[in-house]
DNA sequence: TAGTGGTCTAGACCACAAA
DNA sequence: TTGTGGTCTAGACCACTAA
């Protein structure tokens, strides 16, 4: 495989070595510059190419090692690591991602956005004050075409001002953050339930009343560890599955 | 804190000398011995302790750190991390070290135990021929004396010939087939799901018929790949949340 | 200021896989 | 045999925290 030559990485940046040469090569996997089973440059061609010491290199592929997105093999080399491992439980997948992983075509219809007034609740958890103006913004997802799950995003309306007039069915949530805002998320705290499905969602669902629900709530965060986003996912229970590996 | 002086790490095991002190200081919070929000021996410590360099003392550190079992502060110290992060989604956790994490008093009843040949579905997820014998235990799990979960376990009985004769209630399973069988559990595979409750499990759970239970299934595998356990659990979905953290 | 963890270097020897 | 990743050493300097 090729690696871009003009990669290079700052000793003068805020960021660590090891940081930058993570970011670059997990940039190329994710961009699909580096597709799943694809061998990376070995440990030694990376010192070159960076001109940093091996435990540096080490320290970068450790972390997509921990990611999930590369795989080491003894005597062999390091190689791309095929999707459908990890999802959505260790690393922030966005729906449409997470459809494409599970090989269905992804789709969104919009339900409702408008500006509320934070309750006690959000004020918390978004550590904000009571009040503050939230964008609340609620879809339903589709998986082949078939109601899959109901997503209800709840923004801080001051680090995103005008989010409201965009389109929110083509556009994905997150780029939009990324690249009108620059606004990244870089970690994230959620739970999982199950419960039973309440009237609204129910009805969005396509599913009884007394359907059972796999519900996770999110709280997403900046690199400065700025709570941005409160998410809540309702997931038909009868379709969606998360799937994870484990360590003894 | 105090680290017991007669740990010792021996350069001749099999087992590198990183995943030796991670095992130490792994159990030595796991067991209670060191406590959420106790502070570790420094760095500098470990290495004269152990009699090795730093970088060895940070790359088992690092694997603590990675299972959600420390804290680093820079310029405090080294901590036993809060629990409540990162639990039985990145790492295999007992229910009694899961319950105990909670604040919660573990307890156990035995529901049933028995001897049954594997059905298709269960020969394919353990890689046995349909049936041979498996040792089927199923456990009521409860939380502060109220029940929270069904376990039904399902062991490849030819791994542990005598297991039927054991006491579950008291003993832990996974102790069990440690100490006796040699058997360690070294990665695993779950799905989980929303379910609604059917009767036998409903009943044991003491809820309603059309409750929501949080389902997951689990192959859990040895060192070599092995399969050995297929677990069932049903967690009640007013009581059980499963909390995680995830990266950008 | 002293002690902590964070980052980085320049080596070394090993086990494993492929040719 | 060659090249890969796996483990380990003995240093170094930095940034942060608390006294």
């Amino acid at each position: 495989m090729q690696i871009d030559m003009t990669d290079r990485v700052s000793r003068q940046s805020k960021s660590p070595l090891y940081e930058q040469i993570y970011q670059l090569l997990r940039n190329k996997i994710i961009d699909g510059q580096l597709r799943p089973g694809d061998l990376l440059p070995s440990e030694a061609e990376l010192v070159e190419l960076y001109q940093v010491s091996r435990a540096t290199v080490r320290q970068a592929l450790d972390e997509l090692v921990s990611d999930g997105l590369i795989q080491r093999r003894q005597g062999r080399g390091t190689f791309v690591a095929p999707p459908n491992v990890e999802q959505g439980l260790v690393r922030i997948v966005s729906f449409t991602e997470d459809m494409q992983r599970r090989g269905l075509e992804p789709g969104t219809k919009l339900i409702s956005a408008e500006l509320i007034p934070a309750t006690t609740n959000l004020a918390r958890h978004l550590e904000i004050p009571v009040e503050e103006p939230i964008a609340r913004i609620e879809r339903l997802r589709l998986a082949d075409g078939e109601p899959m799950s109901v997503e209800i995003s709840y923004l801080v309306h001051r680090y995103c001002p005008g989010i409201m007039e965009q389109d929110y069915t083509t556009h994905s949530l997150r780029r939009m953050l990324a690249d009108r805002y620059g606004i990244r998320f870089s970690s994230a705290r959620q739970s999982i339930r199950a419960i039973i499905a309440a009237d609204g969602i129910a009805e969005a669902l396509s599913v009884k009343d007394d359907a059972a629900l796999l519900y996770i709530e999110r709280i997403s965060y900046t690199e400065f560890n700025v709570p941005i986003e409160y998410l809540c996912l309702y997931h038909r229970g009868d379709r969606y599955t998360l799937h994870g590996e484990l360590r003894g």
